[in-house]
DNA sequence: GAGTTTGAAACT
DNA sequence: CAGTTTCAAACTC
């Protein structure tokens, strides 16, 4: 099941965990805007909302590169978005009345016609996708605002225009506010509204406000990418539903974008983005009311330490019991980093985002969809969850599953929303995922990409979920905290948040990928509330995260060592696995509490940590100040008879010069070191022959293999030997004997030379069809055994 | 594989 | 914040 075209990850931008970047960004967001990412004491919870409200509001924010940007959203109620340079925005939907809503635009920001509207199927169809041509005519200027009515469904386009302006669609809604709890009066509001609000180029994202009370929380000083998706899926099929899409697009070096102006009641205000590549926008959302009905079911995607392109989504729909939903949202993606599924994707034509839209159709309850990748690589998991209660969602690139487990089997109203507030949602529960920086890996490409996702669930209460570069790791409770409240913002990835007593029986649980991963081998595995927290016995993970200072890619390339902690039982920061946010899995430590079996120890221990050093989970390596190195260690080592030259060193350990700040004594771990060079040149020489020696291996193995294809013929159809197999030793002596016999034969009747050679040639004659025969036999006997 | 060295983490 | 202890990885033999 595709839930998001191939080239979305393409476009995803190769991210990093910048920590100099975290610092500039201190979770600012939650001042400002409705991501709501402190924790508050109060008792609403700030995480979902699981009042019954056919009201799903998805907000996405990244903040990509201009080169690689996907979003892509998958909800059960099939709800699919990604963004790419190019921009065609394809919304489907297939609730009743299924209503499609293609969207095209270039970097120009232009929506161009035809506009086709099929009323059979209550389609609107925008600038198809199918030809470039059309993108390319989208470039054109800016065209007057659009509206199509047709049987109650209204579209209104405006604020089409300039290159790097946003794209607005809208679709007045009739009334009903989204977050709002549901009423007869939405039900029978017979016309689907779709409000897109397409904000292109690299503005820096800015608060916009919904028409239906519906906002886009808004990231400061980041370079965003948002859409932010409102879903109003009333009970009834005939009820209004409502998009609003918001994308926003920062790239460096590029100047400041202007501020987008508010988006205010299905009008689109602003337009900004001087410079916009084409992106493309695809939305697939298929309308199942059984499937978006779900009472209780949350899903929660929280980023970890992979760097930035952090996945958050927050699904939960109150009415039905039936099926789960699945939530996949292309993140960062890291290379190499672990993924149950993966496919290539060869291209980045933007006609293939019908594929998945399609696809994204095709999302059953109680499987989990995961997308994403960096450029060629695409993730796709489908997973058959064990349990109903069960959902999760794998995050490509953060290598990190997110199991929402959710006991209960009724909707919960606790953790309503403390009350209106400069949250875009103001009756959402907001739930807030932050990715705080966690020992990332050297990054691979400077950008930072930041993903909003505020999923507006089928209550009545919007639910919100934000992700910011700050807060990498989150692990969002349903219900509050009240006795381990971990800084959010640095809580490592694998941890499992119990519910408070009374408080609900849903909960969040982090769960490596690879965790998943055992969950789905072991149909037995059930996962229930953090409290009760029946994990198998055993189920580690073997997640791994990039180390200090390597790449992704190198880290990935090899497997995670396992510790061997014998008395801080995985809990303290001694261990490398916790202190990299992972289970430990196949490791040799004993008395191991880092694990589900042990999450209550765990979180305490990771409180423990966050409140001796708030910065624990964080990367050690991060970027240096300007005029140093990119990389270098945020707090520097003290090595003091190492010279900083061995692994005891954090700085060499990541394979990064020691800095300024570092406090070793003796250091030799500079640029200039002749040291270090000397051994820099035996470390590559080293690694050259490892290289040659492997290729060595492979290609005696290729070798050997071909050598032995070619001496030991097989009938492949038969599965027998060929004939002259046959020929064995032994064959041939026996073949030999009786020429030599035939030879004496013709010696003692004093035959003449030819007639002797005639015998003799005879009888090889008769040899060769013995041998034939028995090969023929042989060979027959061998059918009829494989038969 | 056992013992030593090392420096970060934890503790006082 | 500094000094000390603990700890587990890195290293050596």
């Amino acid at each position: 099941m595709d839930v998001v075209s191939p080239e979305l990850n393409s476009l995803l931008p190769d991210e990093i965990m910048d920590t100099e970047a975290i610092e500039d960004v201190p979770h600012s967001h939650s001042g400002t805007t409705a991501t709501q990412s402190e924790p508050s004491g109060d008792t609403s919870v700030p995480m979902e909302t699981d009042t019954p409200l056919a009201t799903e509001n998805l907000t996405l924010s990244s903040e990509a590169t201009e080169h690689t940007q996907a979003v892509s959203i998958s909800t059960d109620s099939m709800l699919s978005i990604s963004s790419r340079s190019q921009i065609p925005i394809s919304i489907s939907s297939t609730s009743s009345p299924p209503l499609t809503l293609n969207v095209t635009t270039s970097g120009l920001q232009k929506l161009t016609a035809p506009f086709t509207i099929s009323p059979a199927n209550h389609q609107i169809i925008l600038n198809k996708v199918a030809s470039s041509q059309a993108t390319e005519a989208a470039k054109s200027s800016g065209t007057p605002p659009q509206v199509i009515k047709q049987e109650g469904q209204k579209l209104l386009v405006t604020a089409i225009g300039k290159s790097g302006q946003p794209i607005v669609l809208q679709l007045p809604h009739t009334g009903s506010k989204p977050g709002v709890s549901q009423t007869s009066g939405d039900a029978k509001s017979p016309a689907p509204q779709f409000k897109v609000v397409a904000i292109g180029g690299r503005s820096e994202l800015k608060p916009l406000m919904g028409s239906a009370g519906n906002q886009v929380t808004t990231l400061q000083a980041q370079q965003l990418k948002t859409v932010q998706i409102a879903k109003k899926t009333p009970v009834s099929s005939a009820a209004p539903i409502k998009f609003i899409i918001t994308k926003t697009v920062n790239s460096k070096g590029l100047s400041p974008q202007a501020s987008v102006p508010p988006v205010i009641a299905g009008r689109v205000l602003t337009q900004s983005s001087p410079v916009m590549p084409q992106r493309t926008i695809s939305l697939s959302e298929t309308h199942n009311t059984s499937i978006q009905s779900i009472p209780g079911k949350k899903i929660a995607i929280s980023p970890l330490k992979t760097p930035s392109k952090v996945t958050v989504v927050s699904v939960a729909s109150p009415t039905s019991n039936a099926s789960q939903k699945s939530v996949a949202l292309p993140v960062n993606v890291a290379l190499g980093q672990q993924i149950l599924t993966v496919q290539q994707s060869t291209s980045a034509s933007p006609v293939k985002l019908a594929t998945s839209q399609t696809t994204a159709q095709n999302i059953k309850p109680g499987q989990s969809v995961a997308v994403g990748g960096v450029g060629s690589s695409q993730f796709k998991t489908i997973i058959p969850l064990p349990q109903p209660n069960v959902q999760q969602i794998q995050v490509p690139g953060s290598r990190f599953h997110y199991v929402r487990l959710v006991t209960a089997t009724t909707a919960s109203s606790t953790g309503q929303p403390s009350g209106p507030s400069t949250s875009s949602i103001q009756t959402a529960k907001p739930m807030v995922v932050s990715t705080g920086a966690v020992r990332m890996s050297v990054p691979i490409v400077p950008a930072q990409t930041i993903k909003q996702v505020a999923p507006k669930p089928l209550t009545s209460a919007a639910q919100v979920v934000t992700t910011t570069q700050t807060q990498q790791r989150l692990i969002m409770p349903a219900t509050p905290l009240p006795q381990i409240q971990p800084n959010f913002t640095n809580l490592p990835p694998g941890t499992v948040l119990a519910p408070a007593p009374g408080g609900g029986n849903v909960g969040y649980a982090v769960v490596p990928a690879q965790y998943v991963t055992q969950l789905q081998q072991s149909p037995f595995v059930t996962l229930a509330s953090s409290s009760g927290f029946p994990a198998a016995t055993g189920i580690q993970t073997q997640a791994r995260l990039p180390l200090n200072g390597l790449s992704t890619s190198e880290t990935t390339s090899r497997p995670r060592k396992p510790c061997n902690c014998t008395k801080s039982q995985c809990l303290k920061l001694y261990c490398d696995c916790f202190a990299n946010g992972e289970f430990c899995n196949n490791c040799n430590c004993n008395n191991c509490f880092n694990n589900l079996e042990h999450e209550t120890e765990r979180l305490k221990a990771i409180k423990t940590c966050l409140d001796r050093n708030p910065e624990a989970f964080k990367p050690k390596i991060g970027k240096g100040k300007e005029g140093e190195s990119d990389r270098r260690h945020s707090k520097g080592c003290n090595c003091k008879r190492s010279g900083c030259l061995k692994n005891y060193c954090e700085c060499y350990e990541a394979k990064i010069m020691c800095s300024s700040i570092c406090k070793c004594i003796g250091c030799k771990n500079f640029e200039e070191s002749p040291e270090r060079k000397t051994l820099m040149h035996l470390a590559d020489a080293a690694e050259v022959r490892v290289q040659q020696q492997t290729a060595a291996k492979t290609k005696l193995s290729s070798q050997i293999s071909d050598l032995l294809m070619r001496t030991t013929p097989v009938i492949s159809s038969g599965g027998g030997r060929l004939p002259y197999t046959f020929v064995t030793k032994e064959v041939l002596e026996a073949t030999c004997e009786c020429l030599l016999e035939q030879a004496k034969k013709a010696e003692q009747t004093h035959q003449p030379q030819a007639e002797a050679e005639r015998m003799i040639l005879e009888e090889f004659g008769h040899c060769l069809m013995r041998i034939i025969s028995s090969a023929g036999k042989a060979k027959a006997d061998s059918a009829s055994v494989s038969c």
